[in-house]
DNA sequence: ATTGGAATATTTAACGTTTCACATTTCAGA
DNA sequence: TCTGAAATGTGAAACGTTAAATATTCCAAT
């Protein structure tokens, strides 16, 4: 490996003492023009760039922020990340990214790496149940984001998906349906709880019978969606209407439905969550519930960077609103014929 | 701030110098059995753990390897990231990742910003065109991925997309069909170029026209395959067929194709690029070309750790070929209705 | 006993910064 | 001309680790 340039190098070069190179780095006031330019000129001339590392030695700050994802290889996530990676680089802070699996052993890995000091703070979306073992007894300043544990009190930004649930319920309720299936996420996940709840409390506070199809599955995919509700035809249940608790799962289901004959949203009204990309160009494009993903990133990066800098929070709990984005795939039952 | 467990603490609490302690950490052979579990001990009774930064700066590595992605939203860069991710954890790195946006200018930033030795080594899928300008000159050892300049001659890591535009084309022609449309991906991006020129090279060699619709955006959405089908028909072309450069652009033109009352496959044959998780679940399932993007990852940050280790490399630039997926949204056209 | 090499442990000097404390210069105001 | 605070510069000590050199112990072979 080639030498690299130095504070050293440059200060000799400049004939100066290497705090001269440093103060002019870090533009403090107190020194002269004449040396000033003289030591730029030798950066320039030199090629001196900083050494990262041994600035995050010095400080003990690293300018980096971890964030632990269960999946990254899921859409949702990625542009969750990616939001979180613009607020980042705007503050002058780098990603580091760590992928969980959606396994706690592993996370709990990724957890105790990042927090090895490689970062100054930490983004988590646990993967975690109940138990947020791994977090506890954490010095580094973390927040949780997305995805909290029950009853999790430390600084979080999550998406309200109880009212996530409740929205996709009661607009199909509003359009005269009575017999909402609902194809739930996996149940180890809090997102996936919420829904199902707000599902529930909107049928319950009509009367209405709730036909809950419980997907075996530990993922959030196409094809769980389309499984879940091949298990519900296979039962002879028929529902009028299908709220699945993502976008995928609703692609999933959407083909399950047209499979067996039957039409969007003509015999079945389908909605989903998240509103991906594809949504709107699925036919029929898919009324869902909008989630303001990068709303959420921005607002955690920024929670974490109060934390970082130890400044006053006013508050420690973000939960932003989703949005009901009506589309072709929902309308009014038709009347006598049910099931 | 607590003050942190260093190894010092650890060998005052056992009685032995802080290089002991570090030899233990690091599994020296030459520490006798007693020695060696009263610093065990310690480490484990303190809670002692290493301090990356530090160790960053002395040996000159920091264990991480910086990932340049153009569009880290895109699902596409979404899986490959999360691939290299994988791979980096097995060898111990951690993965820094860095979002271009599409744009040189911050691409160069980026590159600039992981070569201050944050990164021991360099991924990066370029969205330049030919000008190499921002990796020339760079002493960090870097692999590009994916997305390789024209002429480019250090080591890479690509999928074969001329053979991939064939394939689908091929297949196509093969069916039957002669009047074939492209849907275009970004044109400063080689594997849309690539793409283009597999697609012609079919067809020139079936001495068959080309039907070219150029798409005007900047991305490989599911709105600029919807727009560009759009724009054709407004013309009063109607093709038997149609490749998309993508799968998301196919899903736009799928939409655009329904819309105008045409069906998949009967009156317009569709193929894309990708196998995205949705293209099974399309409505038809999505006739596509899969890409091996694990094994492109894999590949890439096993290049790239061997030029990190100044291991002999047999082969410096690697290509991946791409598999034809066959489902239901390709036929033979019908006999007699051409336009 | 003496030798010498392996085994075990320690001292010391880095790695490239930042920062504290201090030294020197400058210069307005008395 | 003298005073002292502001402006400008420097030296040295960290930050926590590793690695080379050195010191000490131990023990088998002479």
């Amino acid at each position: 490996m080639v030498h690299h340039v130095t504070l050293r190098d440059v200060a000799e070069y400049a004939e100066v003492s290497v705090t001269t190179v440093s103060n002019v780095m870090r533009d403090w006031p107190y020194v002269s023009h004449k040396t000033r330019e003289r030591v730029l000129g030798a950066i320039e001339k030199l090629g001196y760039t900083p050494h990262v590392v041994a600035q995050g030695l010095r400080t003990g700050q690293t300018q980096a922020i971890a964030f632990v994802v269960p999946d990254l290889s899921n859409p949702y996530f990625a542009a969750i990340v990616s939001a979180a990676e613009d607020v980042a680089q705007e503050h002058g802070y780098t990603l580091l990214i760590f992928n969980s699996h959606e396994n706690s052993d592993r996370e709990a890995v990724c957890i105790r790496r990042a927090a090895r000091r490689w970062a100054d703070g930490l983004l988590i979306a646990q993967t975690a149940g109940a138990h947020s073992s791994s977090l506890d007894g954490l010095v580094t300043p973390h927040v949780a984001i997305d995805r909290v544990p029950e009853g999790y009190q430390s600084p979080s930004c999550t998406l309200d998906n109880f009212r996530a649930g409740q929205l996709a319920t009661q607009h199909l309720v509003d359009l005269g349906h009575t017999h909402i299936a609902h194809l739930g996420g996996p149940t180890h996940t809090r997102p996936a709880q919420e829904r199902l709840r707000g599902w529930q409390s909107v049928l319950a506070a009509h009367g209405l019978p709730s036909h809950y199809v419980q997907h075996s599955g530990n993922s959030w995919g196409c094809d769980d969606g389309y499984t879940a509700l091949q298990n519900l035809f296979s039962t002879g249940d028929v529902p009028t209407a299908v709220f699945a608790s993502n976008d995928r799962m609703a692609v999933g289901a959407l083909r399950a439905i047209q499979e067996r004959g039957l039409n969007v949203p003509d015999d079945v009204s389908l909605v989903g969550v998240d509103d991906i990309e594809i949504s709107r160009f699925l036919n029929p494009p898919l009324t869902t519930v909008r989630q303001p993903l990068e709303d959420m990133a921005r607002a955690a990066i920024d929670l974490l960077l109060k934390l970082i800098h130890a400044e006053q929070l006013e508050t420690t709990q973000v939960v932003l609103q989703p949005q009901l984005m009506i589309r072709q795939s929902t309308t009014s039952p038709r009347t006598g014929s049910a099931t």
